[in-house]
DNA sequence: GTGGTCTAGACCACC
DNA sequence: GTGGTCTAGACCACA
């Protein structure tokens, strides 16, 4: 997997967890793969995948049985969405809208933009 | 002055200088600060400005005077605002966009923070 | 290692790389010494040999690894002598004439001047 | 007058006043303009074009007649000559001649070049 | 281990 | 006065 160089390796491959959370991909009660596995597939060091599980550990996304292996938590879904819609909402959003103001934006820009993406595939 | 930790000195007082810019608090023509002048006024080491305005001269906002001092290119705002409005709808807005999907969130939501946030008052 | 002392130290590492992957002494995919070991070597500050690699990276001659190292791009080598080349002859040559004007030097010397240096080994 | 920034303004001033002289626009015995004509003509400090007279003078190219001003010494343009030819010849041509090796360009492109730079005018 | 940032302080060339 | 470079040393995040 190629990973960019703007943000740690460990915090993308949580953002690639979560997301594959909310996509359903792996869902409540899954196993995860274990942290070795999980590195050979990245190809990248078992220290980083360790630091990305300890993370959503502690974000209570996953959960480790000792000797056996990292679980999906129940409610894993519905928490990651209400936290990251929380981010979104009072985070990005506005950081967004302040911008646009400078860069003189307007909404129907916006809305322009939006149906363009829409028209070119949105979801990749 | 403050500065947030997660983002390097160097690179807020260049989006400092780049918002003053397109603000029209400085101009084409004028002259920046000196380095120590602003080194003294951000209380940071002369070194990070010196830096910060290296990285501007490379992206020609700035330009150097042999022995005396940094300017405002001609079109520093035009080309600042060009280059940030390509950033903004290329990159910045496809990935809200995308998270949109993923969080569930539609274009009649957007519109909704939208208004909240002209409410609030816009512009901090 | 010597450096003179009409260029910066940092600039002359980074002409001392681009000549070694121009020669093929290192190449694509190579990973670079890391900042201490080439500081350590060059009896340099590792800040120096930081700020070369930056510059080098800024031309996409090598690039960064997180925590593992610097490595030499794909296409480094056809890059930089492209670049180079393009210097040479916008630049160099045409300076190079316009002296051998003003100098009274004309073609039939400069081939009498060539046919010395490569009797005398021509490459050092 | 513009000046270029990766050469110190004074040496640029003194390039020109050579250049000048070889190409007998002032001739042994002219009187150069004062010192703070020149200046002002230039946009740029005295002091400057104070330390590029030193320079000619200390080359022996002008002289000083205390009071008066600076002149152009005998034999002004002989001695640029032959000092410019040595420094082109001795080290300008091996340096040009080592790239060519190093950038693959031979001979024959070389003449081509020449042909080009005749064909668009040379001399500018 | 790796690189990135920042500070403090020095020295220098230039205007 | 201006900026540019370099050193020494520190601290930090990351793999």
């Amino acid at each position: 997997m190629k990973f960019h160089n703007n943000k740690p390796i460990y915090q993308q491959i949580g953002t690639v967890i979560r997301n594959d959370i909310i996509k359903e991909k792996i869902k409540s009660g899954d196993r995860m793969p274990s942290i070795r596995e999980m590195a050979i597939e990245l190809e990248v060091n078992p220290n980083t995948v360790n630091r990305a599980y300890a993370d959503l550990q502690a974000e209570e996304i996953i959960f480790n049985k000792r000797g056996i292996g990292y679980f999906i938590h129940e409610k894993a879904k519905e928490s990651i969405m209400e936290e990251e819609k929380k981010e979104f909402i009072e985070k990005k959003l506005p950081a967004i809208f302040d911008q646009m103001i400078l860069l003189n934006i307007n909404f129907e820009d916006l809305q322009k933009y939006y149906d363009e993406y829409k028209a070119k595939g949105g979801k990749k």
